[in-house]
DNA sequence: ATATTACTTTGAAAAGC
DNA sequence: GCTTTAAAAAGTAATAT
């Protein structure tokens, strides 16, 4: 009917205008972030795909901005947690989380699960530990890894636990409160992985 | 020869039905001891059963909503306490009331451990969903039965959407083939 | 530092906003 | 979409001892 296709034209006209906003808060975010502008690119991508299969009815525009935000981020190999995007967003972290899925789900992202090894550069140099400390860690993160240890298991938690026990295995000590801070997680969560990478890497302390 | 199959154990079942008959939940509410009802919050009036544990949402339209139930027949028989309860009431209700059972959540181990990593990817990224960041579990929709599974690292597992005591036998056997397909079954 | 308690996810129905 | 009900899985978080 031709009232259906007003509608759609109409639908479609303030989805384009709400773009140069989505996209504003996209960019505002990726600064506030300062991750580069080939994930702004990439985000800005996403957004616009999710706009044409009609995916923002029923959710904030800054959500979906936020959630394509996350996702490119870690499509380009540098990701931020939940905490650390809603940081710099108005939009709550659980709303960012289902929100993603469901972009993830109905684009066919068909996003691997983050590598916890990838935090390891970013967590580390905010900690001041040097080149050794960061292979090590990533050498933990690894062998565990492949033991089925990470199953399950919240990918800045098992980076943070293995930055924390390499920290000690090349004297240059960190707090379970200070990787805890850089990371965003408990200091629980870092005994608990610590523990089981520890015991899995044969290591005794 | 016990398998995963032989480890499923039915956790909850809902069903629904109605009296055929419109109920004055105000009304209701004084007349049942225990009840719980707000009406600002919910539109339905709950009822909780001791023995079968069971928790019941009475509407004004005099349908039902039965949850908590641990079987088919626990089902049958919380929805039977409060049909007599009800008549009790003097509130007529149909001599056998249809009762649909909706979903059937049940929970079974693998016996072996998972790696979700290579699950995920086995599986197929387009139809799974694993986000450990948000939740622990890997969750994979199946299309015959359809039903949702939930599996985790440990190698247990939740079946969910299914309306059929047998889904889950189903469910497990087919994921169960496809994980042993994969490689990934210890 | 450990022990509770609570919240995350999946599924479905009900009436109404 | 949301509201309420129940239950499992296992991880994480907040709070208590």
């Amino acid at each position: 009917r031709l009232r259906k296709w007003q509608e759609r034209i109409r639908t479609k006209d303030a989805g384009e205008r709400n773009l140069q906003f989505a996209l504003s808060e996209v960019d505002r975010m990726a600064s506030a972030l300062g991750v580069p502008r080939s994930v702004r690119e990439v985000a800005s991508v996403i957004y616009r795909r999710a706009l044409d299969e009609d995916l923002i009815r029923g959710r904030s525009i800054e959500g979906v901005a936020t959630a394509c935000l996350y996702a490119a981020c870690r499509k380009e190999g540098i990701p931020r947690s939940l905490e650390e995007i809603a940081e710099v967003s108005r939009v709550e972290r659980k709303e960012i989380g289902r929100t993603y899925r469901y972009v993830s789900q109905e684009l066919g992202l068909e996003m691997r699960p983050v590598d916890p090894k990838k935090y390891v550069p970013r967590f580390s140099s905010e900690l001041d530990l040097s080149k050794e400390v960061q292979s090590k860690a990533n050498e933990i993160i690894e062998t565990t890894a492949e033991q089925g240890l990470l199953s399950g298991k919240s990918p800045t938690g098992y980076a943070a636990a293995a930055i924390y026990a390499a920290s000690l295995l090349c004297n240059e000590k960190k707090t379970q409160r200070e990787v805890a801070d850089v990371a965003q997680v408990t200091e629980v969560t870092i005994r608990n992985r610590y523990q089981e990478q520890i015991e899995a890497m044969g290591i005794h302390t | 020869m016990s398998g995963p199959a032989d480890s499923i154990e039915i956790q909850n079942v809902v069903a629904s039905t109605g009296i055929g008959q419109e109920l004055d939940l105000e009304a209701l509410a004084d007349d049942l001891p225990g009840a719980d009802f707000n009406p600002d919050n919910f539109p339905g009036l709950v009822y909780r059963t001791q023995d079968p544990k069971a928790a019941a949402l009475i509407f004004r339209s005099g349908k039902i909503v039965c949850t908590g139930a641990k079987s088919i027949d626990d089902v049958h028989e919380a929805l039977g306490i409060i049909f007599d309860k009800l008549r009790e009431l003097k509130i007529p209700v149909d001599d056998e009331p249809e009762i649909t059972v909706q979903n059937i959540v049940s929970s079974a181990d693998l016996g072996h451990n998972l790696n979700l990593n290579a699950l995920a990817i086995g599986l197929g990224l387009e139809d799974v969903e694993y986000e450990p960041e948000q939740f622990p579990g890997l969750v994979y929709r199946m299309d015959e039965p359809k039903v949702v599974i939930l599996l985790f690292g440990s190698g247990k597992i939740v079946i969910t959407g299914g309306k059929r005591t047998d889904d889950a036998e189903t469910a497990v056997e087919e994921i169960v083939e496809r994980i042993d397909a994969l490689g990934l079954l210890g």
